[in-house]
DNA sequence: TTGATTGCAAAGCGTTTGCAATGAG
DNA sequence: CTCATTGCAAACGCTTTGCAATCAA
């Protein structure tokens, strides 16, 4: 057990979950990364100091911390999912189609927005489509290969 | 040729594409359904009154029909892809997590939220995550299935 | 001890692609 | 005639799953 996980064991077993260091692994990369990890990218990082870890761990285990609230997935470009911590705070994200950058923007901003919706349309939005997509696809794959190539 | 397409051959041709029966056809198909269609039911649709239509020839359709400008792509619940007449207007989609129920709205209603984004972030939004999506692809996945049986 | 969790390898699903055959121009 | 388009089957990428082995409790 090479690097002691920050996230403590409590969080874990308090939502009753066995405490595995695989699961703690996991959740620690996701608090401790700032930013959006697909299951490879946490794969990898949580080999990185702890070899021990496959990648159907690593789908179970995000399954189970979104379940029980630690975790959230998010979908950005295309088809691959993006998992952050649950702490982060109620944010949208902000993502260019072109060069894949991502920014968060305080969910103040849309506060009103959602009044709207939910007085016109009785509707409270989880997500939403705000135009065409264009290209989404496409860019999507183009992202994906430079990101294999890259490593 | 059973049936003949409502969607008139200038469009496509206008557009630098060889007119073929399956080409009219999925453009019809997608004209002519107020709905967002999967590939999948785009094939079955087409091949219902016109059978010589492959799954990939679809795929590679839906893709230049994209390009031209002639059809959107949209990102519902979970992976799969859907597709719609881009002459359907500006509008944004709705969609039930629950239940899988998609409602239009107006573009109009937006704008301002789009005003705002350009204003404070330099940023032109095409799509934006609105809130933790708690159980996607879970219900994704239901949804998939109960489309899967219920044929 | 016992059931939850894991790793592996195989399967699943939607989508893409190589290639030879077809058909629109 | 020529090149775009097609169908098929195989490949692909990401995700899920069956099963036997392992390990937390």
């Amino acid at each position: 057990m090479p690097h002691a996980p920050i996230t403590s064991g409590d969080t874990l077993r308090r939502r009753g979950l066995r405490l595995t260091p695989q699961r703690q692994m996991v959740l620690s990369i996701i608090e401790n990364s700032g930013e959006h990890l697909s299951a490879e990218a946490i794969c990898q990082r949580v080999q990185a100091s702890y070899p021990f870890v496959s990648l159907s761990t690593v789908y179970r285990t995000v399954e189970r911390l979104k379940a029980v609230g630690l975790v959230r997935e998010v979908h950005l470009l295309g088809d691959q999912r993006f998992y952050e911590s649950a702490g982060a705070g109620d944010h949208y994200h902000l993502l260019c189609r072109g060069c894949g950058a991502v920014l968060h923007v305080d969910a103040a901003l849309l506060a009103g927005l959602r009044e709207q919706l939910e007085h016109c349309y009785h509707f409270t939005p989880l997500s939403l489509d705000l135009l065409p997509p264009a290209t989404v696809s496409s860019a999507a794959r183009v992202l994906r290969r430079a990101n294999k190539t890259q490593k």
